[in-house]
DNA sequence: CCCTAAAATTGGTATAGACAACTACATAAC
DNA sequence: GTTATGTAGTTGTCTATACCAATTTTAGGG
């Protein structure tokens, strides 16, 4: 019987499951138990079992086969990679050592295209970062963000070299970052951005462009980023749904 | 009350409210009906109305408070952008006219890494194939699939100029497409390729990666493709649990 | 031995109800 | 006027149960 107070019994069971999962304790391929059992195992509802086990398919640790059962799948890359997260958790994951150097940071205006990204009348005071992203040591993103909300000046006095952006809008903000949308294309290095990522003037990167939403959906940051093309890989998850 | 027989009341109740979002007839920002007010209006039970709002959140187009409501979210890329789709899907969904060039189809062995991807042994027979991609008659994208399940042979009987591909594995083949991985970096176009694709020697490319998964969680294909970097934007979608 | 039919098992859908956590708003107390 | 407090309404969690659909297993019959 799972305890009751702190954390919600599907999230404690799912955690469960998904420790015995990458701790090779149930095997790939092949059944867990099923909803039924697990129920009884752990004082359960069905139910709640269920809640467990559906949020463990849709990440991709587990596929269901109905009459047949639940299944463990095959170790994925983007069980790791396709949350929403900072860059150094980011790099992190990808077993690498992540550092920061900040190259500018200040308030600015919020132009037309950035306002209507950010729901701000143009115009209006944005907090602006400019920060050269390392892994192992070597440069390997130029990343840009600007970021609205009420208060958001504060961040002039932080250390955003030590400290993630992300953990600090979380903690000591109330800005949690819950959803973000991106999109991708493929361009090459001009001078300026040849220069800080130390590659070759016209070397294949990729454009990430991230607005960033908080809750009740509201948009709080719009990010433009460069990373080397020759060192870093975007990965994705994509599902379409049974006829 | 909503009718059981052909599809799940959740299912409908889905649709039901898709529409009423997509049609603007619920506004932007907007409360929607509660879960409670849902069901009775439909003659459903909370626990089901959940489900179907469970799932337009997850996709993004509502967003819930708890204490408050569920809201209309404000209208997305990637609502359209992020299901694992064919490239004619794909290119419609961007409303543009898909078009293909079938350069080669044969069968071919397996080779190691290749053979890694599809979990099969080095030296299997694979169906592959080798299409240039248009859009609105400009070539967009050279795709490279290899293909394997039990009969994929007769694939090279198909017209895969005019038929899509996954329309007949879904539908004839019994090859349902239902999950894939991908993986996405910059590239720079090398001579070949940059014939094919109309653009100079050395222009930015995305080359994407990707293994397609049916029932059971088995690969079915590996797919590289090489889109032209200035034509292509790819979309995604992240999200994050609160803390 | 093989084939068929029935039974058991599994996930999929759906219901009804309960309480907790949270928000907004009205009301009362200060 | 301002601050507590209560109340109603909302989503979040959880239970217990029931039946359906698909598959596997078992039992039986040839």
């Amino acid at each position: 019987m799972l305890k009751a107070s702190p954390l919600p019994r599907y999230y404690q069971l799912r955690e469960i499951i998904r420790e015995k999962i990458t701790s090779n304790q149930w095997i790939e391929g092949e059944p867990i138990p099923s909803e039924r059992e697990l129920g009884e195992q752990y004082g359960l509802s069905r139910m709640t079992v269920r809640q467990s086990i559906m949020e463990l398919v849709k990440e991709g640790f587990l596929y269901r086969e109905q009459g047949r059962g639940t299944f463990v799948a095959r170790p994925k890359i983007t069980q790791q990679l396709t949350r929403l997260t900072s860059f150094t958790e980011d790099i992190q994951a990808r077993e690498q050592r992540p550092a920061t150097k900040v190259l500018i940071k200040e308030m600015c205006e919020a132009d037309g295209s950035t306002a209507a990204q950010l729901r701000v009348r143009p115009g209006q005071l944005l907090f602006r970062v400019q920060r050269l992203r390392f892994a192992n040591d070597a440069p390997l993103a130029l990343e840009t963000s600007l970021i609205n909300f009420i208060g958001c000046e504060k961040l002039l006095e932080e250390d955003l070299e030590h400290d993630s952006l992300y953990q600090l809008l979380e903690t000591k903000y109330g800005v949690p970052p819950l959803e973000a949308e991106q999109e991708i294309e493929a361009g090459l290095a001009h001078e300026d951005e040849a220069g800080k990522l130390k590659i070759i003037l016209g070397g294949p990167v990729l454009l990430i462009r991230r607005t960033t939403y908080t809750e009740r959906n509201q948009p709080f940051e719009f990010a433009t980023s460069i990373y080397r093309g020759d060192k870093y890989r975007f990965y994705s998850r994509l599902t379409r749904e049974r006829a």
